[in-house]
RNA sequence: GCCCGGAUAGCUCAGUUGGUAGAGCAGGGGAUUGAAAAUCCCCGUGUCGGUGGUUCGAUUCCGCCUCCGGGCA
């Protein structure tokens, strides 16, 4: 392996991304490069960053994250919203140390509207405004998602063109942005491209991983099984404890996540178990439906299908095999 | 054994006063700029259990059969 070509003025500093839908075996294959290159992992996932919340968001566990240094694991309390800005913010930060130290930042996960964020960038808009939030919300309430529709037609068409009547939360937010700072959430957007972006994609030399399955059977019955075994490990007490606390609620994004959800309505007596956990391992099924929606749109991706024509699946040296074939690539 | 009720989409069911049928869920496709494991949009042909009969025409009415509930023996 040749030396790590990151400080040199003049080249850009490398970076690995490694994306996938869920349960196709993300976590594996990043802990395996970690034992080939000096590499240090950052989670690009929305549930990992909540404290306390382990075995229904398949965190690494202990000895794995000993292992191998990870960053943005358990970075908030579940009570505490976590955005794609602070991702972006806090992910610019840390790739541009591990980079300093002479190390690799691998990127590995499966929220995909942060990678996106990361590699193009985010507009410098305005944070959400929980107050501004709920006047909008106030006025769904009352007269309909689509006059709130109507309404930011009449400051941002352009926004409102994109965005459809009924898609309550993309609404609240360009309305939010303009009620903020007078200035249209278009505006600012085309203010950022006219301004170059600014995402990761254009300071740093990238290889993009894919991994999973060509079969979306295989996934489907590897969500059941890993659901299934998470419930066997403990995964009712965990939510149960969450519950317990008193101070959190089912619209808060992380128990909104994903086998959380449904765990948490059958303690509030909304579902039975059989129900919750069936419910579950549907939500999560759709969960990588939309994950593979974005990748099946995503440019400059190197696949790894895990399994292959036949149906065989790939030995895991295989699998570590054709990664570290797309990422030799890059001459690191 | 007898009586009653079912049998329609992968599942739960609606419906057709006789002109071959449609919802929810599942599933599939798409969108995605501070909630994203979120949220939103689009997509419904299936021997209408089998078989005979009545009829121009039966998934619909009638007979028989099979299976599943429930009740009575």
């Amino acid at each position: 392996m040749s030396e790590l070509a990151t400080n040199n003025l003049g080249e850009r500093p490398k970076a690995l991304l490694l994306m996938g839908p869920t349960a196709s075996g993300k976590t594996d294959l990043a802990l395996a490069l970690a034992e080939r290159m000096p590499l240090e992992i950052i989670s690009v996932d929305s549930a990992l960053v909540y404290r306390g919340m382990d075995i229904g968001s398949a965190k690494p566990n202990a000895e794995e994250l000993a292992a191998v240094p990870h960053h943005l694991i358990d970075i908030r309390d579940p009570a505490e919203p976590y955005s794609a800005a602070d991702f972006v913010r806090d992910a610019e930060a840390l790739a541009a140390d591990i980079v300093s130290r002479g190390k690799l930042p691998l990127f590995a996960g499966g929220t995909m509207l942060y990678f996106k964020a990361l590699l193009e960038g985010l507009a410098d808009m305005p944070p959400a405004d929980p107050q501004v939030r709920a006047q909008i919300e106030a006025l769904a309430t009352a007269e309909g998602w689509p006059e709130v529709h109507r309404q930011l037609a009449l400051v941002d068409p352009e926004s409102a063109q994109r965005i459809h009547p009924n898609h309550s939360q993309r609404l609240s937010r360009a309305l939010e942005v303009y009620k903020v700072s007078g200035v249209t959430m278009s505006e600012w957007r085309h203010k950022q491209h006219e301004q170059g972006g600014g995402g990761f994609f254009d300071r740093y030399q990238l290889c993009q991983l894919a991994i999973g399955p060509r079969d979306r059977s295989l996934l489907h019955r590897r969500i059941e099984q890993r659901y299934n075994a998470m419930i066997e490990a403990g995964l009712l007490e965990e939510v149960r404890a969450l519950h317990r606390r008193g101070d959190l609620h089912i619209d808060l994004p992380s128990i909104r996540a994903v086998g959380y959800r449904q765990l948490w309505q059958h303690l509030e007596g909304q579902l039975t178990l059989t129900d919750a956990i069936e419910k579950a391992i549907v939500a999560t099924r759709q969960l990588a439906k939309r994950q593979l929606t974005w990748l099946r749109a995503w440019p400059e991706l190197n696949w790894i299908y895990i399994d292959k024509d036949d149906g065989q699946l790939l030995t895991k040296a295989e699998i570590i095999q054709q990664a570290m074939g797309f990422i030799s690539g890059m001459d690191i």
